[in-house]
RNA sequence: CCAGAUGGCCGGAUGGCCGCCGCCUGCAGGGUAACCGGCAGGGGGAGGAAAGUCCGGGCUCCACGGAAAUACGGUGCCGGGUAACGCCCGGCGGGGGCGACCCCAGGGAAAGUGCCACAGAAAGCAAACCGCCCGGCGUUCGCGACGGGCAAGGGUGAAAGGGUGCGGUAAGAGCGCACCGCGGUCCCGGCAACGGGAACGGCAUGGUAAACCCCACCGGGAGCAAGACCGAAUAGGGGCGGCUCACGCGGCAUUUCCGCCGCGCCGCCCGGGUAGGUUGCUGGAGCGCGUCGGCGACGGCGCGCCUAGAGGAAUGGUCAUCGCCCGCUCGCGGGUACAGAACCCGGCUUACAGGCCAUCUGGCAUU
């Protein structure tokens, strides 16, 4: 039988440099505890599943702080992602300084709020 | 008990829920195959500095006939350890501390060159500013100029040509003597650095090598983004076959004609190679225990163990309880260091909340 996951479309990865440098090209919208970008695919099917990139700057601390900051988003991508993330769109969540100590909650919130304001196609600012 | 010295060790714990990356086993599936993904179970998954990238190696590629010299860079008391080191251990010398103990770029200054500010008369070759002494002369009896002897005292300095004392002398001076220092010689101890002693010399050789330099020893370069393998699309290269040789261009010395070849198109094959993928990638100068040798660093032997391998980069996220520290209005609140493997080892350096152990030293108290 067909698996019932694939419709909810785990999310791949971005892996290449300049997937990262194209989706920082697209939307954008910041919250409190994290900065989301957002693009779409240019050479995805509407059916293909949405894809993912962690970024945490020299900005943020030294490597523990970039690391625990990139796994906290990571944790918050897989907790809220599978159900709002939309279908053939890169999402690129970048690390603050504040991501480090943001509340869980309302890290969580943070990033719902972002996905429902942001607006892909629209150019950033 | 207080203060301190040295060496070593740890550097949060437990649990719930949800996850990540390798490995092994099993099950079923896809594929001709290499292999691929899925499910279940088992087991593993950051550090003492993983850091800085400062030394030394392994490994890989490049260069190179061998060796040496020069240049450049590094090291610098002696002996030992080690694959090697600029590291470690044990000594020696110097310095500090009541002591346990700690610190030191610690070869050569009679191979040469340079420099030694300020002060001072004089800073490297002896010299004499104030002085001391002798002589004859002058004298207003205070002394003065001249000739000669001297370096004790004063003064400058980081440093003034051995130091202290006694003798000696016109005053002085290693001029003489004693002790200390220094120098080469000899003897003794030590593998050696060096230490001890003896007689002799009569002081000659100021400091600076973190100034150039000299001597001895060491060093080819670049690094896992090393290197190896596979290799798409597109463009381009080569080969074979076919088509057209109709137009155009070029070549066969030149012009005309004829002929041939190439540039063209299609198909197949080959090699190089970019993106990308795979590999290198973790079993090693390995770790633990015991034993033997050694003051020790360390080494020999025996037994046991397998202990991270990612790739925008796993080793976690979250909640609770406890421990520790701080504050407190005693129901609580806040904090919990330094820091994240990236080919692998041996070191060094730097960062670090809090805590533990052993040995030793100096006090105080008690017996």
């Amino acid at each position: 039988m067909e698996d019932q996951r694939t419709e909810i479309a785990t999310p791949g990865r971005l892996r290449r440099r300049g997937e990262f440098l194209r989706v920082a090209r697209g939307a954008k919208w910041v919250t409190p505890g994290l900065i989301l970008q957002a693009a779409r695919r240019p050479d995805a099917g509407p059916a293909d599943a949405p894809r993912l990139g962690f970024t945490a700057s020299r900005k943020v601390g030294g490597a523990v702080e970039r690391n625990r900051v990139k796994r906290r988003l990571r944790e918050a991508a897989r907790v809220i992602m599978p159900d709002r993330a939309r279908a053939a769109i890169d999402y690129v969540l970048i690390g603050r300084h504040t991501t480090l100590t943001r509340p869980w909650p309302k890290l969580l919130l943070d990033l719902e709020t972002a996905l429902r304001r942001i607006r892909i196609d629209e150019p950033a600012p």
